[in-house]
DNA sequence: TCCAATTCCTAGCGTTGCTAGATTTAAAAG
DNA sequence: CTTTTAAATCTAGCAACGCTAGGAATTGGA
């Protein structure tokens, strides 16, 4: 009983070195330089073992990008809790959701860009993606209006994500960033 | 020099072909079926050829992104000079990207999301990227207002462009397409 | 008809994600 | 404490990828 339970612990402490590992790696290096070598070199098992764990290389992704969705909703619950009124939470808001995607592009991708394995517009959303996205939600809810407030949050998010991919895949000027998320937060402010 | 001309001349059309098999197996099949030996076999010559006209397979992608550019300007002109009012013109125009991005998301993927050796935000921009371009600005002209005009462009095509990479990458429902491209437009409507 | 130059292909390198089968390690039974 | 059995882990290898070196074949001119 209680070394079984010591090895699931070891397991779990196993897992958690994987996902950190990608992460890492893929912060620093880029997801190219995340193979399954090296992860396995990182954790300092053989290959197979990342099989015993995740089913390929994909779910190891879909697990950094989980831990993003934890980051990001805190990134955002604490920006709209600090700003002084609701037209400062929507640009609060906005940047702090830009600052997010600049500083770790690599999760960035993950969460919103590369694994596709992950429940999005479903029932089982992981939690903290939902978190993040409510926050969005009541950000916007002053500007609503009559439209549902839930689409005017997906395209106030689609408005962000846009900025962040095309400005980080050399699409626009770096330059010019501040004026256009400027554009974007007056066109979604009370 | 009439042989020669005629070897150039073949290898144009090679090259053409090179770039079509690849934009056709995109299309059909994505990107990931776009491989080095499925070129080559597709225009029944061998794999080191595809060398000699392209510097890799990224360079490859690029030219199927190019030709992209030309479709899309096309495609946004003319649902511009159809509009009958500003008003209608960003809602044809923004209804015009959309479309094309869903009905050849390979080939948009190649434009603004995957190859990146392309110049974007610098002066030797493809034509008709430019062109393309140009065409938003000008239906966003109205609604520029105080703003400059090539931000308030950027800004709007962030938009459409945050809408269809979410969409398309299963992180919005698919049903609220439109509603959520009506809340786009009517912000960036006069 | 022979030579030279260009064009093209065969073969292979190093890397990737992933897996089958042997091997070692550890727990359970005697 | 030894033996047996089961679980955990590793070694080795597969198929596919982008890309390239070096030799074979084709072509045009002398």
């Amino acid at each position: 009983m209680s070394t079984q339970s010591r090895r699931e612990r070891a397991r779990a402490d196993r897992e958690r070195a994987i996902v950190a590992a990608a992460r890492d790696l893929a912060l620093t290096e880029g997801w190219e330089a995340v193979t399954t070598r090296r992860l396995a070199a990182e954790i300092e098992y053989s290959q197979p073992v990342l099989y015993s764990h995740f089913k390929g290389k994909d779910a190891i992704m879909a697990a950094v990008a989980v831990e993003g969705f934890a980051e990001l909703a805190t990134a955002l619950v604490s920006a709209r809790a600090s700003a002084a009124d609701p037209r400062q939470a929507v640009a609060d808001v906005a940047a702090a959701y830009v600052a997010f995607a600049q500083e770790r592009p690599a999760i960035y991708d993950a969460m919103f860009t590369l694994a596709v394995d992950l429940p999005f517009a479903s029932q089982d959303v992981p939690t903290d993606l939902a978190r993040g996205f409510a926050e969005l939600s009541e950000t916007v809810r002053p500007v609503a209006a009559g439209d549902d407030l839930e689409t005017v949050t997906e395209t106030f998010w689609a408005g962000l994500h846009g900025l962040v991919t095309l400005m980080r895949s050399g699409r626009l000027r770096r330059a010019d960033h501040d004026r256009r998320l400027a554009v974007l937060v007056q066109r979604f402010s009370p």
